[in-house]
DNA sequence: CATAATGTGGGATAAAGTGGGAAGATCTCC
DNA sequence: GGAGATCTTCCCACTTTATCCCACATTATG
């Protein structure tokens, strides 16, 4: 399970090093490859990031639902297709292929969000919006955080 | 259950120590990690803390409510994506992690207040403020108790 | 009053995050 | 097919941050 935010940067050629208690966990697995893909939050595009074994799963599960569903087709063009497997080097960093950073419109500063069993990846600035929309719309329903037993 | 309400300090590195009533019960537990998150009382922010196993059950409520309710996703951005474990060193400190330091306003005077069982990280101004507007609501309102039910 | 426990400060060491060079791979264009 | 350009990978190095350890002051305890 990842748990924290991270603000890292992306070097001149595309890198970006991972959080170490990030990768704690992906070494643990035994497997420090990821599986990176489109993902959009609030209508802010960013990247979703999974450990190599976890999409396997992931694919397990879409291989069970109805295959020609016309909404799982569009499904499929957009996260399955631009999925792709990257390594982590020896420092600790992985590459961001060019078009899913583009994609993403990563510049230098991202944040890494832990998402459970995956993390997502997300220009600062946008995340910044994404968070502040989040804690106001959350302050504003106490009920909704009581529920929840908080 | 943690009990009571300690002034303590943050040096110039991040670190906090934990009263030593708190850090009875996480040696009682085994397990001295702790888990930091957002929070925010009267729309002061401040931080949850959690016992590390508390998280865990706290985690688990929280898997099984609806994952794509809108209100979920925002909660699950707001509050779990900052939570981040944190050991406490062998003096009984804690490295209070940059982000959520500055999230909360942190500086040198900070209290911490016990809630059950977590306890929560504060400004000490801030929680004069949150303080004073609790004894003010109580006071100005004889029915508040009753309403309650206690 | 002596002793222990608690909270705080600071130095030394280790680790994390970042930048950049150089060798090898891949691609492009002629 | 080969020269040049680009991209990837590996390595080294630097800076900042975290962690460990020792030490001191203050407060509790017997």
């Amino acid at each position: 399970m990842f748990r924290g935010t991270y603000e890292h940067t992306i070097d001149s050629k595309g890198r970006l090093s991972i959080p170490s208690r990030f990768r704690e966990i992906l070494l643990g697995k035994g497997d420090e490859r990821l599986v990176i893909t489109n993902f959009v939050i609030d209508s802010m595009r960013c990247l979703d990031v999974y450990p190599f074994d976890e999409w396997l799963r992931f694919e397990e599960e879409i291989k069970k639902k109805p295959k020609f569903d016309r909404r799982m087709v569009m499904f499929q063009n957009y996260y399955l297709a631009a999925a792709c497997e990257c390594a982590v080097d020896q420092q600790g960093r992985v590459l961001i292929p060019p078009l899913l950073r583009q994609y993403a419109d990563l510049k230098r500063d991202v944040v890494l969000v832990a998402a459970l069993e995956k993390f997502r990846l997300c220009d600062k600035e946008a995340w910044k919006k994404i968070f502040a929309e989040a804690e106001e719309k959350l302050m504003q329903d106490p009920d909704f955080l009581g529920d929840l037993g908080l």
